[in-house]
DNA sequence: CCTACCGATCGGTAGG
DNA sequence: CCTACCGATCGGTAGG
């Protein structure tokens, strides 16, 4: 009886897509389609009724769950951030005992590139290119986001930089590291054919970033 | 007596920010203010009409100069690349006999941060930032300018790479290189106390780069 | 969450 | 290049 129930609800709902589900939680679904139009036109140029309309609603309802565009933009960062964190935290977590900092280090990036370029990959590009359009106080929380994702990589780059696989000084590097990854945004076309073809190319873009920054052990 | 005439005509025109060059540039002056405008606030989010206050026009008056907005951005982007272009080939023109690639790729970056950093920096920001603003046909002007530029930059990675300095493959380590180099557009805070220190940063900077992307000679 | 709506702003134009 | 203006769109709100 209640497996019947879910298409039934469903068909009794207004006009939607077929298939989506429709649990309510219809702030996830403005933040998803937020961050895809922030992401592809920017968000100056995106309107909250585009948004609006992508998940089927009026016009002026997404002001009831945001209190303003700038909240809905907030969301999908502090989303992204908050998804980005936890992924880092369980796919580079902690060092395995036998595991070299090269070996941490390519986890790091093959990680991060993930994030900007695999699937599900609008949230972060959006916070990394709309960060202007942010008001100062939300700036702050962002940064406190940040600053914990970061967190994981200062140690990695440290003792890098101890055994000499690393010269430049670890502050600037980082800087430089992250602008050579966070840049990908602007030319990587996935290679969509197929999903093994997307994975192999971001391992292969890890390789090679691994070769551009750090030296051979002496 | 001709010294006399330059205070004279500016204060007989209408009210411009005293010492005002007011010699019928009128285009050029919207280019620059545009191009300042929209580095610090983002094209979609900057108005004509602002661009227009700031040189002292009134509202509809940039459109005697331009087409429409979307040519505006576009005369920025090729202002800012033909000078950029000018000054490399200037500062990085051909090779001096006895010049390492090192060194002229020290040269390149050197150069590259400068357009980035340096004074009167807004032109290639606006660039690298708002190309999504433009209409697709205007992207394939400025590509043709992007590929003059980083034309430079192939046979010096090449050299470099042949040598077993720059182990990462030549295209790849081209991109990720400009996205190190491009990103600083985003944390660096020129030190302005004086323009000496401002020229030691970039300076350091470029150092930095060196150290990160190339290893010693075998 | 929809209906109905508003004030503000924006890019752009005609006509001189 | 200014004056005067327009149509369109936008973020946001009241009231249910």
């Amino acid at each position: 009886m209640s497996e019947l129930a879910e298409p039934k609800r469903a068909r009794g709902r207004p006009k939607k897509t077929e298939g989506e589900r429709d649990d309510g939680n219809r702030r996830q679904a403005l933040i998803s389609a937020a961050a895809q139009l922030f992401k592809r036109q920017g968000y100056d140029a995106t309107s909250t009724r585009e948004i609006a309309t992508q998940v089927g609603m009026q016009s002026g309802s997404p002001f009831y769950h945001f209190g303003n565009k700038q909240d809905l933009l907030l969301a999908v960062m502090v989303e992204g951030m908050k998804q980005a964190i936890a992924r880092q935290m369980a796919a580079c977590g902690q060092a395995s005992p036998g595991q070299s900092a090269r070996e941490r280090l390519r986890q790091l990036i093959r990680h991060h590139f993930d994030v900007l370029l695999g699937p599900d990959s609008d949230f972060i590009p959006v916070m990394l290119y709309e960060w202007r359009s942010l008001a100062p106080a939300q700036r702050k929380a962002i940064t406190e986001l940040k600053d914990d994702y970061e967190a994981a990589w200062i140690p990695v780059l440290q003792a890098l930089h101890d055994a000499g696989q690393l010269q430049a000084p670890v502050g600037l590097a980082r800087l430089m590291i992250f602008g050579a990854l966070n840049w990908s945004v602007q030319w990587y076309e996935p290679a969509r054919k197929n999903s093994r073809a997307t994975r192999a190319s971001l391992d292969e873009l890890t390789d090679t970033a691994l070769q551009l920054f750090l030296r051979d052990k002496p």
